[in-house]
Formats: structure tokens, sequence, C-alpha cells
DNA sequence: GTCAATAGTTTGTCCTGACATATTGACGTC
DNA sequence: GACGTCAATATGTCAGGACAAACTATTGAC
């Protein structure tokens, strides 16, 4: 039973729930809470922090969601495995591919202003013909394509150049530009290829792509990317581990 | 402004949150709530139930997670798109279908005892020859075809009939059995139907298909079972939220 | 040793109440 | 028409409290 160090900033504008989160979210990563241990109650942790339970019970429940805790009622909270959740996290993809050294490029196809359609601006959340930036990408690794990458950005968050583009990850240069990402919701389904996309990512005609379509928000719940992503069938799949909610 | 008629049932023992997002959900797949429309706001929901807010929240945000509204601060609550979004979740497809309302079927096309090769051994971390239980399904929803299901389980776990598999999901019928499914390792990806493939789910020649292959550990840890699914990708997506675990 | 009953523990559900924040529309001014 | 202000509207956060349900440990009977 270990009990990690947790305070809260009452003056931060930071919701108390998602301050404590994020704290206990750290403690799992830093193996000070490992995999297997229990978090002490939530009356407990609440009290120990001033806070009310249900607050807590927020708090405990977010990760709960993200699948690093584990609930049972009668018997306690529980870290579960801290799986590698390489594809359906909130990263680049470059910087996963960086990280498992295998050596990105990056061709930059397309990056224009334009305006948004409708279905562009239901997802940025904007008015359609507002102005946004459209980007289009092809990413290799190991000297072959593995993606095409094609993101609507609202016009004005950041400035971007493809020389950017080429060296550095989408989230990098926004990280860099200060903008926050917070969360997102994705998409993932599959498709037969097109002509052009089969010839761009050097896959036969209809060849089975895997898509994915996510929007990210920052932390105010401002969509600020709206990413269509098609990845090879066969150089890529999405590792997903989860844990029941309902055991 | 549409107001579905909503009600509660006290003595029963399903939460009262979920009754009322069963219900809501109902409404939505019925196209009584259609896409687009807004929910009256939950103050008065929950007054017109006899509910406290936040029980009413609850279920609203139940439904929000499934992703089938979507909630702004000072506007309201408004339906979104209605399609088969299923979460990255430990649940059973059947289940997921039952509760949208979708009235799935499935036949059994193979239920036998055998050995397990080597890549099922590896899955089900077991030795290879060891017997385990092969079961295939198609499950269709609203009248068609959705999805191949493969599945292996070691011998002995658990005993399945046609009669019970063609009634209830495979998990449902895990749980009945004692075994408490917690945890699983799942990998998503996509591939071009086979021939025999595209005529069982009535997709054209070479369609894409989302594959998902799980393997599902009960609380000690231990495989308890492998699955291989093909999903019409013309049918059927994944949905993820995610956090950033940067913030 | 086995089993059932009971007590203790923890989470799950639900309630009432209050304040904060974001959004939208109305209105007035320039 | 553009802009700013303000009120109304709706969700978001937080609090304190109570009871129910599920799980585990303990105890006593056999």
């Amino acid at each position: 039973m270990v009990v990690p160090a947790l305070k809260v900033d009452r003056s931060s504008p930071v919701p108390l729930y998602f301050q404590v989160a994020e704290q206990l979210q750290s403690a799992i990563e830093t193996g000070e809470l490992p995999t297997g241990s229990r978090l002490e109650n939530e009356i407990q942790l609440a009290g120990q922090l001033g806070l009310s339970r249900p607050t807590m019970r927020q708090a405990i429940q977010y990760l709960v969601d993200q699948g690093l805790l584990v609930r049972k009622r009668g018997v306690g909270t529980e870290v579960v495995a801290n799986r590698v959740r390489r594809s359906v996290e909130l990263t680049s993809l470059y910087d996963d591919l960086t990280a498992a050294g295998q050596t990105p490029t990056t061709s930059v196809l397309e990056l224009q202003n334009t305006t948004a359609d409708d279905v562009v601006a239901h997802h940025l959340g904007i008015e359609p013909g507002t102005g946004v930036v459209r980007l289009k990408r092809l990413r290799c690794a190991q000297g072959e394509p593995l993606a095409l990458l094609t993101n609507f950005l609202p016009a004005g968050f950041v400035r971007l150049t493809k020389k950017d583009l080429e060296r550095a990850g989408l989230y990098e240069l926004l990280k860099a530009a200060g903008i926050r990402l917070c969360t997102a919701s994705q998409t993932i389904g599959a498709k037969n290829a097109s002509n052009a996309e089969a010839q761009a990512l050097q896959e036969g005609r209809r060849a089975a792509l895997l898509t994915m379509t996510r929007v990210a928000y920052d932390e105010r719940g401002v969509a600020v990317e709206f990413g269509h992503h098609l990845y090879r069938a066969s150089r890529y799949t999405f590792a997903v581990s989860v844990a029941t909610t309902r055991g």
C-alpha cells in the first residue's frame, strides 16, 4: 500500500480532479505506484487532500477510463499493467517512430490555407467556410512509405513551414507554438486504397488500408487538429491494451 | 427540442442512471432523438424524472462516452452521428449490439475441440498440441452480416454449446461459468477479404476488412481466450478517446 | 478441515446544494 | 455593420451526506 505525495493547488485554473489524476498517473508511470499495487481507499485519499469524495472519485475514474486503474467494490483500486499504448495515445507517429529508432522521414505533399467544408468544420467545431490550414504528408520509415497523413488546423493557430514539417512531427511543432494537446477522439477503420493512395503507399490495387480519424483538443476543449490518416495494413497495426471497467 | 418519454423503475436492480441512458440510447437509435437534435437541459430532465442532477449527468455522460452525445458548456447536449462505433473496451460485440438495440444474431459455423498450433499456443501461453476449443461464428446485426469471429479457448475451461452461443455472447457465457475477464491485449489492423470471407460477410471481392486480434486474461493473468475477428469496414469502426500523458 | 454466518472494508449509487465558467442573444453605441 | 456589455442559459466543478452492494477476513459450529 503505497501513498504517493499528492497535493492540489486551489488557485490553479486546472480542475482539482484533474490535478489529482495527473499526479496519480505520474506516480504510475514513474513506478512509484507500480503495477499491481493498491491505492488507499478513496475516502482516505480524499481526506488526505482535503477534497470531497466525489471529487476524488472523479480523479480516479478518469484514470480508470484511461485503463491505468481498475476498481473492485469491496476490494479497492489497483494499478494495472503499465502497457505500451503506442498508437492510440495522443502522440504523433513521428515521435513514436523516432523513439522506436525507425528513422522516419516526411514528405510534405501539400501545405495550404483553404476553407473548411462541412465535414472539417463539424470536426473542428467551426463554421463551414472558415479558414483552415490543410496539410498532407507522406510518412516513411526505414526507407519505405508507411502512412498518408492529412490534417486540418484552424487558421492562425500556428505557422507551419514545409521545412519544419519535414524535420519534426506535427505535435512537436504545435507544442513549440504553445499549444497543449490534452484529449483526442479517434475512430479506427479500414478501407480499400484508391489508385492514387495505392501508388503513394506502394501497395497493390485496392490494398486494405487502416484508417484513423482524429480530433485533438487543447486543455480548454478547443479542437485544434482534425486528422485523417491512412496506414499500410501490411506495415502497421494498432496495439491497444485495455482493462474491463465491469470487473 | 424533442422530449422522449422517459421513466425509471426504482424497484429495479438496474441503476437509475443506466435505465435513463438505455432509454436515451433507444430514442437515438430509433430516430426519436435524431442526429443533430438538442436534449432538454440536464436540470429539466432530472426534474422530469424525479432524479438528482448528478444522476442525470451520469446517464448523459455514459452516452457521451459511447460517442452518441456531445456536450457544450453554455449551449447544451446534442445527438451526434449515429453509427456503429465500438469502443476498444473489453466487452463482447454481442453485448454492445444488444445494448445498442441492434438485435444481433449469431450463426455458429464451427465449434470443436482441437489442438493448439504454434500461434494459438503462443497467445494462450500453453504448449503446442494442447487441447483447445475452436469456435467460429458469423455475427449479424439488423439482418446483415457484421463480423466473422474466430476464438480459441483452453479446453476444459467452459462447456459451450451451439445453442448457447446462438443465444448469448461468448463473454456472457464465460461469466456465467465463473470466468472473470479482466484485461486484454488487442491488435487492430486491416486486410483484404479472401473470397470466402467476402462471401460470408456479403462484401465485394478484396473488400477491406478491419481486423482485431485479442488475448483476454482473467484476474489472475491467465489467458482465457484468443480471438481473431474480422469486421466489415463498411459497417464498423473502433472509437478511442484518449488523454495525453504529457499535458 | 469445511462451511456458513457475520463483521469489516471498499466501492457504487444517489441525494441536495452551491458556485464557476462558457456560450449565446439582446441591446446600445459608434 | 462592427463592437462591447450584460443578462440569460446551460454545463462543469465541488461539497457533504447517506445507504446499498460486493468482497474479504474472521469466527463459530460441525
